[in-house]
DNA sequence: CAGATACATCGATAAACGTCAATATGTGGT
DNA sequence: ACCACATATTGACGTTTATCGATGTATCTG
């Protein structure tokens, strides 16, 4: 027991609590974050919250900045993440926000910064 | 007026309102969510905030499975991002979660998702 | 069916990223 | 002053990413 303090004295620290997270959680929950993780698709998703309706795109294109395939593009990376839902309408597509994202993204951050 | 209005018959919706977040506010948290966007990252932040005391570079290194120059290049990454905090205690160095961090993720939570 | 329109996919390209081995820097003990 | 050790930085590398122009696909209209 003494040896095992002595020991504990000239290491750094004390050994850390096991994690809570598994590997999978850990992957997907970065998952989400990357998907989050560039300028463009956070516009795109304020812009999904803040409308009650589904948006088409042609509408998301007008307020990016960017070429319609870039748009495309992100659309398909939010929804890949689970993030969007994606609804067609004749020739317009319609993307909204995922009724569980916002929870998902809560939980997963009530993982990592309990309280 | 009646133009208008058929004008907006024709087109796919009616116009968006306008955006609450500057380009700076989404730059800003594209940054945050992109410094989470890595499973490495993910448990270096998960660990910290569960411990109350700082954690020292050798252990998160034990529990990351990969090189201590990429356990550096993380925690750099993350540091940088204004997550974490440093402190150094004779030759070893400590980390642990910046005070602020878990207010400004919900900030940037609540301003995209609100409610 | 032909043309126009909305959106998606493909191919290319430049930049950013994650990783490691090697090396540098800094700190404490002898 | 030297050595051992903990951490950071550098250089190189293959992979992923964001972007565009060109092309493909599907839907409505005439």
């Amino acid at each position: 027991m003494k040896l095992i303090q002595a020991l504990d004295d000239v290491s750094c620290c004390a050994p850390l609590a096991q994690a809570t997270m598994s590997q999978a959680e850990v992957i997907a929950t970065a998952r989400l974050f990357k998907a989050l993780g560039d300028p463009n698709r956070v516009r795109i998703v304020h812009t999904l919250v803040r409308s009650a309706e589904p948006v088409c795109v042609c509408d998301v294109n007008d307020e990016l900045d960017v070429s319609q395939p870039t748009v495309s593009f992100h659309l398909k990376k939010l929804l890949d993440a689970g993030l969007l839902r994606r609804e067609q309408r004749g020739v317009w597509a319609y993307y909204s926000i995922d009724p569980d994202a916002a929870a998902r993204i809560r939980d997963v951050l009530d993982l990592g910064m309990p309280r």
